[in-house]
Parts: structure tokens; sequence; C-alpha cells
DNA sequence: CTTGTAGTTTACTAACTAGTAAACTATCTC
DNA sequence: GAGATAGTTTACTAGTTAGTAAACTACAAG
């Protein structure tokens, strides 16, 4: 009963991007109702403040499309290194894509709103923080793998995880203050030494 | 000749700390001003707009803060891979007392600000840009220094100096969004990891 | 002691921004 | 086709914000 309407979809959708191409702090409701398409009225039926929206965007934007990605790429149905290799490939791809797209290297949505936000909003932080911590896991369970295979030597694989990815968002955040994908190049191989494997071949 | 004055210094000043508290973004001329006990007239008698401020204040910040601070633990009077340990020590000991002074952990202002700011302001993104680079020139030494004295095995030193500097600035965000400094604490030995270095006792 | 210079203060405008209230409209169910 | 429900639109307020202009003040050198 009621209408249909697809304006909370185009709410999370339009503040995604804004606040990935620009910033949290700098978008304004304004500027998302308009590139949405919505008036303002609608935003409030919709969310109660630029925060909730911008919490239900980064939840969406895992769940839908984060997820499946990272699923895929740490598939167990490939050899765990291969794994780590091929998502830094995919990310060095993804960024290529969107510097295309949207004219600039963009890097997390995540880590960049969770930084810039964090002492400022706390449920931006604690989604961020959560959405980051189950990427973590991702790391973390292909490193146990690689470990157990003996591909690398054995060693703390939480520890090993968290420095991986602070080594991958750290290199995110260079490549958009230096708006250079190439910058996520080396990724595929530091990772390897980060690790201690071997060096192999590229990935297909 | 006309009056002294020592607004512009409390200006950057203001505008440093706001920004690294806050953002960027959020942070307003008004609220600098306040912060300043400085009149907005003032304001734009010294600087132009509140890019020009970020950008003279992260110079400053630089010049007359962070490059003696710099310089000391990366002295070349000390051992090079006790320069890399001691300054993650240093890192984490400044992020703890920063946390209690302003109850939050904020890493590093330039990494943060650059990041925010780097789709919007060609000017702030640039000269952040500027003292990253010089920053991670001094990775690159004591890494240089490490292969000639054997301490760690051969490897391009540049290449090598980025990862290094990624993984920190990749953790100091986590810190930050976390909250909590302890998540700085493994980059010291994580570093030496990253480097092929041997295990060595604690940095004094 | 006066004149030029460097910096300060006040008062203002115009645009923007978040947020609200209420009238309005489409659609489903009975 | 009468409600009820779900969503939309308009028009508004009150507060904030960037930026400006001009009068004002302290100081130093001649």
């Amino acid at each position: 009963m009621g209408r249909k309407s697809n304006a909370k979809e185009q709410l999370l959708e339009a503040a995604l991007d804004l606040i990935w191409e620009r910033s949290y702090g700098v978008v304004t409701i304004d500027a998302i109702c308009e590139k949405a398409g919505v008036k303002k009225g609608s935003f409030y039926y919709f969310f109660e403040s630029k925060s909730a929206l911008a919490v239900a965007a980064l939840e969406m934007s895992w769940t839908t499309c984060g997820k499946q990605k990272w699923d895929g790429l740490f598939s167990a149905s490939i050899p765990p290194l291969e794994r780590i290799r091929g998502f830094f490939q995919s990310s060095y791809e993804s960024q290529v894509k969107i510097k295309q797209d949207h004219g600039q290297v963009l890097g997390c949505p995540c880590f960049s709103v969770g930084s810039e936000t964090s002492t400022q909003d706390e449920t931006i932080r604690a989604k961020v923080q959560e959405i980051l911590q189950i990427q973590i896991r991702y790391f973390e369970s292909a490193i146990r793998d690689a470990q157990a295979e003996g591909s690398i030597p054995a060693g703390n694989p939480t520890a090993k995880s968290k420095c991986l990815f602070a080594l991958f968002e750290g290199t995110l955040g260079q490549a958009r203050i230096q708006n250079d994908p190439e910058v996520l190049r080396p990724l595929v191989d530091a990772s390897m030494d980060l690790l201690g494997a071997k060096h192999t071949q590229a990935v297909g």
C-alpha cells in the first residue's frame, strides 16, 4: 500500500558518490538531494541526518557490492597466496577504472570517511570500523591457509593481516593523494615480501 | 614600522589544531578566528582563503616542528635499523600523548588532510605531497645505510621506503579510526619484518 | 609631532545550509 | 470509490558562512 519510490536508493547512491569523490564534511544535504533528483523533504522522510545517510550508504555499499567482490577474490577455491596477489591486482585495476570514470583516484571510501569523521561522528566511526574489521578477516584467513600449506613461514596471522591491511590502506591513501593508480602496482609483490613468500610468476 | 602582531602565528596554530582534531572540510574560518582570538578582518589581511591558510599551516608545522624531530630520529649517528625502530617507537609515544592531551588519537595531519582534500584543492594536495615525499626520503636513506652495512638484505631502497611509509600511514589511519594508540605498537617489529631484518632486542 | 605603514575592528551583505510543517499525490485494499 | 498508507512537494525559518569595505589604532622614522 501507499506509493512506490526509489528515492531512498537514489539518495544512498548519490551520497556515496559525492562523499567518495569529495569528502564527507564538504558535501551538503542539498548537494546530495540535487544529485539524487530528490527534494529535501523526501530526504528527511527517509533519513534523520547526513550522518545517518552516510552510515546507511557505507552499509549498502559493502553488502551489495563489496562483499561479493571480496568473496570472489578470496574464494577458498584459489590457492591462498594467489588470493592475496589477485586481490591487489584487482585493487590496482579498480583504481585505474575509477580514475578513467571520475577523473581521479578515489581510494577506499570506508577508510577515507572513517579517518575524516572518526573524531566527530561516533556512528560513522563504528560502522567504518565494523566493515574494516570484516575486510581484515579475509586477509587473515588467506594467511592462515598459506601458512598451513607451508607457502609462507609460520607467524601470527592476526598480526600479519592487520599489517597487510595497513599497507593496503596506506598505499591507497598515497594513490589518492598523488592521483596515480600506479602507486598501487608494487603491492602485488610487496605483499608477498611482507609475508615472506618466495617470488613466483605473475597472476593471470 | 607599522604595528606588531602575532595574529598570523595564532591563526596558523589554531588552524592546524582544529583541522587536525576535526577535519579540513568541517572547520570554518569563523571557528579558526575564534580559536586564534583574531577577528575575521585580520584573517583576510593575512590569508586569502582557508586553503591558503592550510597550506601555510602545513608548511609551518613541518619546518618548525616536524623537520627537527625527523632529523633527530633519523640521525646518521644512530645505527640505521635503530633509526627506524626508534622512529616507530616515538610515533607510538606521540600518539599516546596526543590522546592524553586531545582525548583522541589524531594520526598524521598531513596524510589525513591530503587524503580529504586531494580531489578538491590542488594547492593543499601539492603541499602535502611535497612533505610526504620528504618524509619518505628519511626512510630511504636509513634503508640504504642498513643495506650497506649488511643488516638487511639488498633490494630497491626507494620501493622499500614507499612500502614502509604506506605501512606507517595506514597504521596511523587505523589508530585514528579506532582511537587506540596501541594499534601502532606492532610497527616497531613489523617494520623489521618488512625489511627482512633479524629480530633484535628492544630500543632503549 | 606628524606622516606613512602595518595591523585591527566593526558592521555589513549575499549566499548557503539544516531543518520543519503542512498541503498534496499516487497507489493499494476493501 | 472511500479510506488509509506511503511518499512528495513547496514554502518557509533561523542560523551560519564567506567575504568585503571602511573607519580606526598603534608604532616607528624622520
